[in-house]
DNA sequence: CTAGCCTTGATC
DNA sequence: GATCAAGGCTAG
């Protein structure tokens, strides 16, 4: 029999809890980040807490204090990892003697370093690969209930010769790369297999197959490809990861988590119904302090700023700059997205749609985060659950979308709880019609393979995960690729569905109703002077906006049904934006 | 406490 | 019976 009794570790379940209650997310986000002003950090993406689990805690803890850059980057390089003959390897984990296959392949596996402190990995401990010593320290830490404290900034680095050092930052460590606390046994019980077994022999089964794969393709490369990444792929993940770490995930944590460092989140704090509750009090509250940083000002969409800033990524503190050269979206849709923005400049853009383009996330940027999104969400684990991965993936669209509606035109105007009408009652629409257009004019791919060798579904995105609208949406596609809808036509639509009167409780209709009208009079001039040969184009693309609607209401119930029954509730905004929906 | 080595035992 | 992750033990 399986035993599924675990160690409930935080000790006490302290103020936690209930302090953590993230209710009120899109509040919270409507309000700006509290905390440090992060000059010429635009707030792309932005996703303070994503991963409520045991996965990433670190979201949740930590980073209170974190001064400014923690450049956690070098850290993993200087385990002594480099130079294995192949015979040291085979000892790797106690027993093989004989069974050797094809020598190479097992090799590779046993090549593999441990994510909390770069030494060799013994084997699969607690959910995923690591060294023998960090399954011993995680062991004693879970069955003893440890509590440590960090001297320092709680941002210490762990590698081989440093472990030993801060077992605060060591545990904080080892949840963040996603060792399971299920996995240490309450009743101590030895041998046998957990639920993780399988788990275990798919990543293997996936490890060998992508090796082989790999092999094929660069022999000579050998299994250091991983380490070897062309430099301009390498310039470009540093660039973007080098932004996000400090102030990748504050405001929530400094808003909620406070005394006591508990090392564990709740698991139960983020989809509590109730905790949704104090909304209204606590918005009107923020209203005042929140001083609604502009962040971004930025001229025009710049691709070498290297101050564009890659947020609220779940982990974007985990060295793993490395791995991530070789997760990105497939070059040529980055080519495609140069060329349209070149193509873009050529538009005489009317009036005020200079400033809406701009505040929208410069296209190739858009796909680096959500490729990076992906990368760390996956690139340790053994396996993910994918529908938790596109609810996490919709979530941080969600996060930046906010982002964009209180900072752009007319929106920006109204008070927040008529930006939050608005938003409840647009948000899957917009996250529609953005999937449509990148996955038109950006290149988004329709699927993806994983870090962890996992197939993503792209096209889902757009779908909200409803492949039955797989022909609607082809048809929408096929319409939007008829008309050429270009970025500004995105852009427009985009604040058009924003704008809805169809919006119930607005207090400002009037200057709701005077931003629609803004936004259709910059349509209609864009479309003639922009396409003056096809006159039924502002209208034609009028007529795709209920197309959009539909979907995104298939969606949307397709969502909260799913969530409903429990499959991906480690989200926040999604999470309130599918409640919110229904109190009305 | 740490970490290397040892013993167990469900799963295949 | 082999595998191999989980727990146990114990020098340092
Ligand atoms: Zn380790
Ligand atoms: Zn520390």
């Amino acid at each position: 029999m399986m035993n599924d009794a675990y160690y409930s570790y935080p000790p006490a379940s302290g103020p936690v809890g209930g302090a953590l209650s993230l209710g009120g997310s899109l509040l919270t986000s409507l309000n700006g980040h509290s905390g440090v002003p992060s000059p010429g950090k635009s707030a792309v993406f932005h996703h303070p807490v994503n991963n409520v689990n045991v996965n990433s805690i670190h979201a949740l803890m930590g980073q209170l204090g974190l001064p400014a850059a923690a450049a956690h980057d070098q850290s993993q390089q200087s385990g002594g990892s480099g130079s294995l003959t192949p015979g040291e390897l085979s000892d790797g984990s106690g027993a093989s003697a004989a069974g050797t296959d094809p020598p190479d392949s097992k090799v590779e596996i046993d090549d593999e370093i441990c994510p909390v402190c770069g030494d060799k990995v013994s084997g699969y401990h607690y959910g995923l690969l690591t060294c023998e010593s960090c399954k011993g320290f995680f062991k004693r830490t879970v069955q003893n209930k440890k509590v440590y404290t960090c001297v320092g900034e709680r941002t210490c680095q762990i590698d081989k010769s440093q472990r030993k050092r801060c077992p605060f930052c060591r545990f904080q460590k080892c949840l963040e790369v996603g060792m399971k606390l299920e996995a240490v046994r309450a009743d101590r019980m030895r041998g046998g297999r957990n639920k993780f077994g399988p788990m275990y022999k798919r990543d293997r089964a996936r490890k060998l197959q992508q090796i082989r794969a790999r092999h094929h393709v660069h022999p000579h490369y050998g299994h250091h490809s991983r380490g070897a990444a062309p430099s301009s792929l390498e310039s470009i993940s540093s660039s973007l990861m080098s932004g996000g770490g400090p102030c990748d995930s504050m405001g929530f944590e400094q808003a909620f988590v406070k005394a006591e460092m508990i090392q564990i989140p709740h698991l139960s704090s983020t989809n509590s119904p109730e905790s949704m509750q104090h909304h209204a009090s606590s918005l009107g509250e923020s209203l005042l302090n929140g001083p609604s940083r502009t962040a971004w000002s930025l001229p025009y969409p710049d691709f070498n700023h290297s101050d564009l800033s890659l947020n609220g990524l779940g982990r974007s503190n985990l060295p793993s700059n490395r791995s991530l050269a070789n997760f990105h979206p497939p070059s040529d849709s980055i080519n495609h997205s140069d060329g349209e923005q070149q193509q873009q400049q050529q538009f005489a853009v009317p009036g005020n749609a200079g400033e809406l383009l701009t505040s929208l996330v410069d296209d190739r940027l858009w796909q680096e985060n959500l490729y990076t999104l992906l990368h760390n969400e996956t690139y340790n684990q053994c396996e993910v659950d994918l529908f938790e991965l596109l609810s996490k993936t919709l979530d941080q669209c969600l996060f930046s979308q906010v982002e964009w509606a209180r900072n752009t035109f007319y929106c920006k105007d109204l008070k927040v709880d008529d930006q939050m009408t608005l938003l409840h009652h647009s948000w899957s629409q917009m996250l529609v019609l953005e999937f449509v257009y990148h996955r038109l004019r950006n290149g988004l791919a329709d699927e993806t393979t994983l870090p962890n060798g996992q197939t993503f579904n792209l096209v889902d995105l757009a779908l909200l995960g409803l492949a039955s609208n797989m022909e609607l949406l082809h048809n929408l596609t096929a319409a939007f690729r008829e008309l050429k809808l270009d970025r500004i036509d995105y852009a427009c639509m985009k604040l058009m569905l924003l704008l809805s009167l169809g919006a119930h409780g607005l207090n400002e209709r009037s200057h709701v109703q005077n931003g629609q009208d803004r936004v259709r009079g910059l349509l209609l001039e864009h479309c003639l002077s922009a396409y003056p040969q096809t006159p039924e184009r502002y209208t034609q693309l009028l007529n795709l906006l209920p197309e959009i609607r539909l979907m995104a209401n298939q969606g949307e119930e397709y969502l909260y049904y799913k969530h409903l029954t429990g499959s991906a509730s480690t989200t926040t905004l999604l999470m309130e934006l599918l409640l919110a929906r229904r109190k009305y």
